[in-house]
DNA sequence: TTCATGGGTTCCTTTTTGGAACCCGCAAAT
DNA sequence: ATTTGCGGGTTCCAAAAAGGAACCCATGAA
Protein backbone atom coordinates (compact mmCIF):
# COMPACT_ATOMS: atom_id res chain seq x y z
CA UNK A 1 0.00 0.00 0.00
CA UNK A 2 1.26 3.95 -0.65
CA UNK A 3 1.24 6.05 2.26
CA UNK A 4 -1.23 8.54 0.22
CA UNK A 5 -4.14 5.66 0.03
CA UNK A 6 -3.94 5.81 3.83
CA UNK A 7 -6.92 8.58 3.94
CA UNK A 8 -9.20 5.72 2.12
CA UNK A 9 -8.64 3.01 4.91
CA UNK A 10 -11.46 1.89 7.30
CA UNK A 11 -9.76 2.87 10.07
CA UNK A 12 -9.58 6.06 12.34
CA UNK A 13 -6.04 5.99 12.79
CA UNK A 14 -4.69 5.45 9.51
CA UNK A 15 -7.19 8.72 8.24
CA UNK A 16 -5.90 10.77 11.54
CA UNK A 17 -2.06 9.87 10.23
CA UNK A 18 -2.72 10.74 6.62
CA UNK A 19 -3.17 14.30 8.11
CA UNK A 20 -0.72 14.65 11.02
CA UNK A 21 1.48 11.29 10.87
CA UNK A 22 4.28 12.40 8.36
CA UNK A 23 7.84 13.70 9.00
CA UNK A 24 7.32 16.85 10.83
CA UNK A 25 3.80 17.71 10.95
CA UNK A 26 3.12 17.02 14.91
CA UNK A 27 6.41 19.22 15.73
CA UNK A 28 4.70 22.01 13.60
CA UNK A 29 1.90 21.13 16.05
CA UNK A 30 3.99 21.19 18.83
CA UNK A 31 5.28 24.75 18.40
CA UNK A 32 1.57 26.26 16.92
CA UNK A 33 0.76 25.20 20.64
CA UNK A 34 3.81 27.13 22.35
CA UNK A 35 2.70 30.51 20.22
CA UNK A 36 4.12 29.98 17.16
CA UNK A 37 2.29 31.29 14.31
CA UNK A 38 4.70 32.98 11.67
CA UNK A 39 6.17 30.62 8.86
CA UNK A 40 9.72 31.95 9.45
CA UNK A 41 9.61 31.27 13.65
CA UNK A 42 8.01 27.41 12.60
CA UNK A 43 11.16 27.32 10.06
CA UNK A 44 14.26 28.46 12.24
CA UNK A 45 12.74 26.36 15.00
CA UNK A 46 12.43 23.34 13.24
CA UNK A 47 15.29 23.40 11.13
CA UNK A 48 13.02 22.21 8.41
CA UNK A 49 13.50 23.24 4.81
CA UNK A 50 11.37 25.64 3.44
CA UNK A 51 8.75 24.01 0.81
CA UNK A 52 8.48 20.53 3.29
CA UNK A 53 7.06 23.40 6.01
CA UNK A 54 5.15 25.24 2.76
CA UNK A 55 3.62 21.74 2.33
CA UNK A 56 2.74 20.55 5.94
CA UNK A 57 1.29 24.00 6.44
CA UNK A 58 -0.90 24.01 3.69
CA UNK A 59 -1.96 20.56 4.09
CA UNK A 60 -2.87 21.25 7.82
CA UNK A 61 -4.64 24.39 6.54
CA UNK A 62 -6.55 22.36 3.82
CA UNK A 63 -7.58 20.01 6.85
CA UNK A 64 -8.84 23.14 9.19
CA UNK A 65 -6.40 22.03 11.79
CA UNK A 66 -5.14 25.26 11.60
CA UNK A 67 -6.37 28.19 9.74
CA UNK A 68 -4.37 31.63 7.84
CA UNK A 69 -5.08 34.82 9.16
CA UNK A 70 -3.98 37.93 7.69
CA UNK A 71 -2.46 39.96 10.63
CA UNK A 72 -0.97 43.33 7.85
CA UNK A 73 -1.88 44.23 4.57
CA UNK A 74 0.33 46.03 2.65
CA UNK A 75 2.55 44.34 2.46
CA UNK A 76 0.29 41.34 2.99
CA UNK A 77 1.19 39.01 5.95
CA UNK A 78 -0.53 35.63 7.05
CA UNK A 79 -0.31 33.90 10.05
CA UNK A 80 -1.43 30.45 10.75
CA UNK A 81 -3.22 29.39 13.65
CA UNK A 82 -4.90 26.35 15.51
CA UNK A 83 -8.12 26.17 15.22
CA UNK A 84 -10.81 24.01 17.32
CA UNK A 85 -10.19 21.24 15.72
CA UNK A 86 -6.34 21.84 15.79
CA UNK A 87 -6.36 22.12 19.49
CA UNK A 88 -8.06 18.89 20.00
CA UNK A 89 -4.96 17.43 19.37
CA UNK A 90 -3.34 18.59 22.23
CA UNK A 91 -3.98 15.18 23.92
CA UNK A 92 -1.73 13.41 21.75
CA UNK A 93 1.04 15.87 21.87
CA UNK A 94 1.21 15.92 25.59
CA UNK A 95 1.10 12.21 25.67
CA UNK A 96 4.00 11.87 23.22
CA UNK A 97 5.85 14.24 25.08
CA UNK A 98 5.07 12.46 28.53
CA UNK A 99 6.55 9.32 27.21
CA UNK A 100 9.69 11.04 25.95
CA UNK A 101 9.79 13.00 29.46
CA UNK A 102 9.54 9.09 31.28
CA UNK A 103 11.75 7.01 28.97
CA UNK A 104 13.96 9.23 26.71
CA UNK A 105 15.18 12.21 29.14
CA UNK A 106 19.08 12.24 30.34
CA UNK A 107 20.06 13.22 33.65
CA UNK A 108 18.71 16.55 33.15
CA UNK A 109 15.12 15.57 32.92
CA UNK A 110 12.06 17.19 31.02
CA UNK A 111 13.35 20.06 29.06
CA UNK A 112 9.94 21.71 29.31
CA UNK A 113 8.02 21.43 32.79
CA UNK A 114 3.95 21.55 31.91
CA UNK A 115 1.79 22.49 34.77
CA UNK A 116 -1.94 22.22 35.22
CA UNK A 117 -2.72 25.96 35.85
CA UNK A 118 -6.02 25.21 37.89
CA UNK A 119 -4.19 23.35 40.65
CA UNK A 120 -0.56 24.33 40.05
CA UNK A 121 0.95 20.89 39.93
CA UNK A 122 3.44 19.31 37.44
CA UNK A 123 0.79 17.73 35.08
CA UNK A 124 1.11 13.74 34.72
CA UNK A 125 -1.64 13.31 32.06
CA UNK A 126 -4.11 10.01 32.55
CA UNK A 127 -6.78 9.39 30.37
CA UNK A 128 -9.97 8.64 31.46
CA UNK A 129 -13.49 7.90 30.50
CA UNK A 130 -15.44 11.00 30.37
CA UNK A 131 -18.58 8.78 31.20
CA UNK A 132 -17.27 7.29 34.48
CA UNK A 133 -14.53 9.60 34.84
CA UNK A 134 -11.99 6.48 35.38
CA UNK A 135 -8.53 6.40 34.73
CA UNK A 136 -8.80 3.91 31.50
CA UNK A 137 -5.87 1.72 30.65
CA UNK A 138 -5.24 -0.26 27.47
CA UNK A 139 -6.54 -3.53 28.86
CA UNK A 140 -10.04 -1.87 29.83
CA UNK A 141 -11.10 -0.93 26.30
CA UNK A 142 -13.24 -3.57 24.69
CA UNK A 143 -12.72 -2.82 20.41
CA UNK A 144 -15.59 -4.06 18.45
CA UNK A 145 -16.26 -3.72 14.50
CA UNK A 146 -18.95 -1.29 13.75
CA UNK A 147 -21.71 -3.36 11.82
CA UNK A 148 -21.28 -0.79 8.96
CA UNK A 149 -17.88 -2.13 8.37
CA UNK A 150 -18.47 -5.95 8.63
CA UNK A 151 -17.96 -6.73 5.31
CA UNK A 152 -14.29 -5.39 5.14
CA UNK A 153 -12.97 -5.52 8.82
CA UNK A 154 -12.46 -9.18 9.64
CA UNK B 1 18.01 19.44 10.02
CA UNK B 2 18.08 15.71 9.47
CA UNK B 3 15.29 13.11 10.52
CA UNK B 4 17.89 11.03 12.30
CA UNK B 5 19.26 13.86 14.66
CA UNK B 6 15.72 14.64 15.76
CA UNK B 7 17.20 12.28 18.76
CA UNK B 8 19.55 14.60 19.93
CA UNK B 9 17.01 17.83 20.63
CA UNK B 10 16.31 18.63 23.70
CA UNK B 11 12.33 18.24 23.21
CA UNK B 12 10.73 15.00 24.20
CA UNK B 13 8.31 15.18 21.37
CA UNK B 14 11.28 15.23 19.20
CA UNK B 15 12.52 12.11 21.01
CA UNK B 16 9.27 10.16 20.98
CA UNK B 17 9.18 10.82 17.18
CA UNK B 18 11.93 9.65 16.69
CA UNK B 19 11.00 5.89 17.53
CA UNK B 20 7.30 6.10 16.75
CA UNK B 21 6.88 9.22 14.66
CA UNK B 22 7.85 7.77 11.51
CA UNK B 23 5.46 6.47 8.35
CA UNK B 24 3.80 3.20 9.30
CA UNK B 25 5.28 3.02 13.12
CA UNK B 26 1.92 4.10 15.01
CA UNK B 27 0.09 1.75 12.29
CA UNK B 28 2.14 -0.86 13.80
CA UNK B 29 1.50 -0.30 17.39
CA UNK B 30 -2.33 0.04 16.57
CA UNK B 31 -2.47 -3.49 15.12
CA UNK B 32 -0.13 -4.66 18.43
CA UNK B 33 -3.09 -3.32 20.48
CA UNK B 34 -5.46 -5.20 18.85
CA UNK B 35 -3.70 -8.76 19.60
CA UNK B 36 -1.71 -8.60 16.44
CA UNK B 37 2.26 -10.34 17.38
CA UNK B 38 3.15 -12.40 14.51
CA UNK B 39 5.45 -10.66 11.20
CA UNK B 40 3.48 -12.49 8.12
CA UNK B 41 -0.02 -10.56 10.60
CA UNK B 42 1.35 -7.49 10.46
CA UNK B 43 2.50 -7.45 6.96
CA UNK B 44 -1.07 -8.64 5.54
CA UNK B 45 -3.02 -6.55 7.51
CA UNK B 46 -0.99 -3.13 6.81
CA UNK B 47 0.10 -3.76 3.34
CA UNK B 48 3.42 -2.76 3.84
CA UNK B 49 6.24 -3.86 2.34
CA UNK B 50 8.48 -6.11 4.43
CA UNK B 51 11.52 -4.44 4.96
CA UNK B 52 10.17 -1.37 6.13
CA UNK B 53 7.74 -3.23 8.62
CA UNK B 54 11.30 -5.33 9.89
CA UNK B 55 12.88 -2.08 9.93
CA UNK B 56 10.44 -0.77 12.02
CA UNK B 57 9.84 -3.54 14.44
CA UNK B 58 13.84 -3.95 15.10
CA UNK B 59 13.64 -0.06 16.11
CA UNK B 60 10.40 -0.90 18.04
CA UNK B 61 12.32 -3.55 19.83
CA UNK B 62 15.44 -1.56 20.08
CA UNK B 63 13.55 1.18 21.94
CA UNK B 64 11.70 -1.60 24.25
CA UNK B 65 8.36 -0.85 23.14
CA UNK B 66 7.80 -4.24 22.15
CA UNK B 67 9.76 -7.25 22.74
CA UNK B 68 10.53 -10.12 20.61
CA UNK B 69 9.44 -13.67 21.83
CA UNK B 70 10.21 -17.00 20.63
CA UNK B 71 6.62 -19.37 20.41
CA UNK B 72 8.29 -21.91 18.98
CA UNK B 73 11.45 -24.06 18.56
CA UNK B 74 12.16 -26.43 15.63
CA UNK B 75 11.15 -24.08 13.51
CA UNK B 76 12.49 -21.10 15.30
CA UNK B 77 9.64 -18.87 15.39
CA UNK B 78 9.43 -15.41 17.27
CA UNK B 79 6.42 -13.05 17.89
CA UNK B 80 6.65 -9.03 18.72
CA UNK B 81 4.81 -8.13 22.12
CA UNK B 82 4.02 -4.95 23.58
CA UNK B 83 5.85 -4.27 26.60
CA UNK B 84 4.52 -2.13 29.51
CA UNK B 85 6.65 1.03 28.34
CA UNK B 86 4.93 -0.14 24.57
CA UNK B 87 1.18 -0.37 26.60
CA UNK B 88 2.20 3.59 27.66
CA UNK B 89 1.53 4.56 24.27
CA UNK B 90 -1.50 3.26 24.31
CA UNK B 91 -3.31 6.98 25.11
CA UNK B 92 -1.77 8.51 22.03
CA UNK B 93 -3.19 6.02 19.68
CA UNK B 94 -6.44 6.15 21.63
CA UNK B 95 -6.88 10.30 21.34
CA UNK B 96 -5.81 9.95 17.46
CA UNK B 97 -8.52 7.31 16.52
CA UNK B 98 -10.79 9.25 18.80
CA UNK B 99 -10.03 12.22 16.44
CA UNK B 100 -10.32 10.89 13.22
CA UNK B 101 -13.68 8.85 14.57
CA UNK B 102 -14.59 12.90 15.36
CA UNK B 103 -13.53 14.55 11.71
CA UNK B 104 -13.02 12.02 9.35
CA UNK B 105 -15.09 9.16 9.46
CA UNK B 106 -18.04 9.17 6.41
CA UNK B 107 -22.20 8.25 7.35
CA UNK B 108 -21.06 5.04 8.50
CA UNK B 109 -19.87 6.56 11.49
CA UNK B 110 -16.21 5.15 13.26
CA UNK B 111 -14.82 1.85 11.96
CA UNK B 112 -14.28 0.38 15.21
CA UNK B 113 -15.88 0.86 18.06
CA UNK B 114 -14.41 1.13 21.50
CA UNK B 115 -15.77 0.18 24.89
CA UNK B 116 -14.64 0.86 28.26
CA UNK B 117 -15.00 -2.35 30.04
CA UNK B 118 -15.92 -1.17 33.81
CA UNK B 119 -18.50 1.12 32.76
CA UNK B 120 -19.71 -0.02 29.51
CA UNK B 121 -20.19 3.28 27.32
CA UNK B 122 -18.89 3.97 24.68
CA UNK B 123 -14.90 5.33 25.47
CA UNK B 124 -14.88 9.43 25.35
CA UNK B 125 -11.45 10.15 25.87
CA UNK B 126 -10.53 13.06 27.91
CA UNK B 127 -7.23 13.89 29.63
CA UNK B 128 -7.26 14.44 33.22
CA UNK B 129 -4.49 15.79 35.44
CA UNK B 130 -3.50 13.15 37.87
CA UNK B 131 -2.96 15.15 40.51
CA UNK B 132 -6.39 16.51 40.92
CA UNK B 133 -8.87 14.86 38.51
CA UNK B 134 -9.76 17.68 36.32
CA UNK B 135 -9.97 17.61 32.61
CA UNK B 136 -7.10 19.64 31.60
CA UNK B 137 -7.60 21.55 27.84
CA UNK B 138 -4.36 23.05 26.23
CA UNK B 139 -4.99 26.86 27.49
CA UNK B 140 -5.12 24.93 30.90
CA UNK B 141 -1.42 24.13 30.44
CA UNK B 142 1.81 26.37 31.61
CA UNK B 143 4.72 25.53 29.82
CA UNK B 144 7.98 26.36 32.06
CA UNK B 145 11.86 26.21 31.12
CA UNK B 146 13.83 23.45 32.56
CA UNK B 147 16.73 25.99 33.97
CA UNK B 148 19.20 22.92 33.27
CA UNK B 149 18.28 23.91 29.25
CA UNK B 150 17.87 27.65 30.13
CA UNK B 151 20.71 27.99 27.91
CA UNK B 152 19.69 25.98 24.62
CA UNK B 153 16.06 26.45 24.92
CA UNK B 154 15.21 30.32 24.61
C1' DT C 1 11.13 -34.62 -3.85
C1' DT C 2 8.35 -31.02 -3.87
C1' DC C 3 5.45 -27.72 -1.30
C1' DA C 4 4.16 -24.72 2.37
C1' DT C 5 5.11 -21.59 6.35
C1' DG C 6 7.26 -17.88 9.09
C1' DG C 7 10.41 -14.48 9.04
C1' DG C 8 13.13 -12.33 6.86
C1' DT C 9 16.95 -9.99 2.93
C1' DT C 10 18.24 -8.16 -1.84
C1' DC C 11 17.74 -5.50 -5.80
C1' DC C 12 15.92 -1.88 -8.42
C1' DT C 13 12.49 1.99 -9.22
C1' DT C 14 9.68 5.79 -7.56
C1' DT C 15 8.73 9.31 -3.91
C1' DT C 16 10.04 12.26 -0.35
C1' DT C 17 13.48 14.99 1.92
C1' DG C 18 17.48 17.99 2.49
C1' DG C 19 20.02 22.02 1.07
C1' DA C 20 20.73 25.99 -1.20
C1' DA C 21 19.43 29.56 -4.29
C1' DC C 22 16.12 32.53 -6.07
C1' DC C 23 11.70 35.44 -6.32
C1' DC C 24 8.07 38.90 -5.11
C1' DG C 25 5.73 42.91 -2.80
C1' DC C 26 6.56 46.33 0.03
C1' DA C 27 8.76 49.78 3.28
C1' DA C 28 12.64 52.09 5.24
C1' DA C 29 17.35 53.72 4.73
C1' DT C 30 21.07 55.91 1.92
C1' DA D 1 16.55 56.17 -7.39
C1' DT D 2 18.79 52.44 -5.63
C1' DT D 3 19.81 49.37 -2.27
C1' DT D 4 18.64 46.66 1.87
C1' DG D 5 15.72 43.93 4.64
C1' DC D 6 11.60 41.22 5.89
C1' DG D 7 7.95 37.75 5.46
C1' DG D 8 6.54 34.11 2.89
C1' DG D 9 7.18 31.53 -0.24
C1' DT D 10 8.98 28.51 -5.09
C1' DT D 11 12.58 26.05 -7.96
C1' DC D 12 16.26 22.93 -8.77
C1' DC D 13 19.14 19.13 -7.90
C1' DA D 14 21.18 15.50 -4.94
C1' DA D 15 20.44 12.20 -1.16
C1' DA D 16 17.56 9.27 1.57
C1' DA D 17 13.47 6.52 2.29
C1' DA D 18 9.63 3.75 0.63
C1' DG D 19 7.32 0.67 -2.83
C1' DG D 20 7.34 -3.74 -5.36
C1' DA D 21 8.84 -8.00 -6.53
C1' DA D 22 11.91 -11.77 -6.19
C1' DC D 23 14.73 -14.60 -3.51
C1' DC D 24 16.54 -17.19 0.80
C1' DC D 25 16.59 -20.45 4.76
C1' DA D 26 15.11 -23.93 8.22
C1' DT D 27 11.78 -27.15 9.03
C1' DG D 28 7.81 -30.24 8.78
C1' DA D 29 4.04 -32.18 5.92
C1' DA D 30 2.27 -34.38 1.46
Amino acid sequence: MRWQELDQQPCSLARTLAVVGDRWTLLVLRDAFLGVRRFEAFQSRLGVTRHVLSDRLAKLVAHSVLEKRVYQERPRREEYRLTERGRELHPVILHLVQWGDRHLADERGAPLFHKHHQCGHRLQAQLTCAHCGENVQARDVDVEVNPAFADVLS
